[in-house]
DNA sequence: ACCTGCGGGACCTCCCGTTGAT
DNA sequence: ATCAACGGGAGGTCCCGCAGGT
């Protein structure tokens, strides 16, 4: 009876990433996890034995979710500012379709949690920057430390922006559309020529055509 | 006897920003309040019927320090982008030193208060940015209303920023300098021709040296 | 200035007694009454050094309404169970129609208040009764502190009653004929022979017909 | 462990309904509650929600509670105006002997709620008094109407009475044997001929004599 | 004498995250 | 994996002083 076990944990799981998104750690309870994800109270505490330990699985559950999505793209080839712009877009597109990503993003900002989520991918993007400076790619006044920073926080930006923008599962194909155009305006003002997005290798206009993600019990 | 009063009604809006700034409105309680201001329940209820309203006082306080301080700039003369530069390096100024600010910012996206926030300033850098496009300074490339969304988006994402980096009341000089070459990236990248702050109109250099705010009580 | 402050105690005694009346007393807060007399707290607080001290003043401003009220009917002259059957008549029509007199019965069901109540006319109707059983009024069977206990009982019964058909400051005209018939109903059965009250000197005729009260503001 | 808390939700009811009973729906706190149950705070919203939720609890038990006993009286034979006179008496006796029946009509007052209590009896009674009219068993000139009025009339008074009385859970004899003598008095007032009450089957005379109900610890 | 603004805590209802017995 | 029980606060109301003005 494994597998039910599994079933039950993923459930929970998908109705905590659910609350934990639209209403904050604090702003969710047992009682409203256990309504959602149709479980008792007893089966959720034995597999998360705290709330603390609930929302630490969400946390690693979005950043897996969001990591084997990334992979995807650093293996590709291109040039190394084209995936800076695709990872930035696929991170965008996750936060955007994947409550999972979400609220590992919203948990780990509410909680002091060590920053993992940055620690996912923005040591790939700083590699691939450094690389782009190193190649020519950048412009020469610009400092690729910068450049990370600055690529981290458009991401929360967007992460916000997103968060008042769009209803929880309900894909908003106008403010996707807008954030891809804000990639595009940042990524050619820090490069020497223009950045240009093969249509045949765009993973996310898959993304923002459906959602993947298992639906959730009301 | 209203001078009492308004002391402290004060010192209970001091105390309720630090708190809420770094704890959030759900990881605020009363008795952290009224043990952070010194006064009795009694005496913060009367102020403030409830904590929702005390919420609404805290947050009008931010926007009316930070409108007040945004009000100096776009009183001077000086090229559109350069006064967009400059409100939002006050902004950011602003984020990184005022908890009054920043528990205003804080308040509005846990709470879903109809972009107070967002309607002080927009509006203004919006018009600045259209000006800006009408008299060539953008790149033609650039749509106005992307550029406001940048903006928006950066600051959200600024405030985050500085969020993480940055513990309460402690000015950390190296964030700022980041921050402030972050906009010049950015601005830069939209622009024809560089901006360049001129060094004694320079807002922000008094704000980053000093805190001159009310300090609250530990 | 003793007239202002006659003036404002009034004020606050009608509307406590009519909060009273319909809340009870735990039921009823300062707020509420400050709010409904238009007056502040300190100046409730100045004249009812307490909340006990208050309705004990709204019970015995019930009971001095309720006692002149009675005087009148035991100054006149008639059969001691006649007098007895107007009594109670006058009882049930102030009940009916006096918020004072309402909130001091309630008052004092709620707060153990050692019998004023009952004190301030079961003594009168008790001596009627006796009379009444020593001329021969009542039938043989009937002990006279039985139809004291009745009466008592009949008038508590008659105060539910109203209050649970009866909303505040409203007349109802058929519960008033009802309890009527019901004190003939009563009294013929206990008497030798039937009574009558002779239409002139029908002293609740007249405050069924009016609320001479003054009015409360809502 | 379906008996233990069954058990637990029991002992609630019961402390529950001697408290209500004393001191009111607002006069009683959780903590006393839990307190005089011996159970915990946790407990208690364990099983009841609110004290709301609690409150109708009580009633319904209380009306349970009574409804039980009434329909041994009303599966007996006897004339219609002596099954109404047993029905009285066993009413007294139970709000003089069940702190839950007690509790039941007392919150049934404080709380506006809809009836229930004379919903329970009344119809039943109102339907004796209509054939015992029909069957001549009442004077001609009584309205079966007024009759049940005057019934639910003298219940509500005689449950005053006896609160004013009789402390909790002390047996009053001599106020039992008033007020039976009362019921009499009043319904021999009512009828063409006198009631006797036959001994064999006076269902109140066990009443009277122990207190069948379990005991709360103080 | 009369009134007010302000402040002080104790307490209440109830929800929360958590743990034992089974 | 469950039912039942546990306390610890949470936000909020309440009744009431007390200094100061008129």
């Amino acid at each position: 009876m494994q597998e039910r076990a599994a079933l039950t944990r993923a459930g929970i799981l998908q109705a905590a990433a659910t609350l934990f998104d639209r209403n904050g750690y604090d702003g969710t309870s047992y009682s409203q996890i256990t309504k959602s994800a149709g479980v008792s109270l007893g089966s959720l505490t034995f597999h998360f034995a705290s709330k603390a330990q609930l929302a630490e699985a969400v946390q690693a559950q979005g950043l897996a979710v969001a990591q084997s999505a990334l992979k995807v793209i650093t293996d590709r080839d291109g040039s190394a500012m084209e995936q800076v712009l695709e990872t930035t877009l696929e991170l965008t597109g996750l936060l955007q379709e994947d409550v999972r990503v979400r609220a590992a993003l919203r948990l780990e900002r509410e909680r002091r949690g060590s920053g993992l989520w940055a620690d996912m991918w923005l040591p790939a993007v700083h590699a691939l920057i450094r690389r782009a400076h190193a190649t020519g790619e950048l412009r020469d006044s610009v400092e690729p430390e910068d450049v990370s920073a600055l690529v981290e926080l458009l991401i929360t930006g967007a992460d916000n922006y997103l968060r008042e923008r769009c209803q929880a599962d309900v894909l908003c194909a106008g403010v996707a559309d807008r954030l891809r155009r804000l990639w595009h305006l940042v990524m050619d003002g820090l490069c020497v020529q223009q950045l240009g997005l093969a249509e045949d290798r765009d993973c996310r206009a898959g993304c923002l055509r459906a959602a993947p993600q298992p639906a959730s019990k009301p």
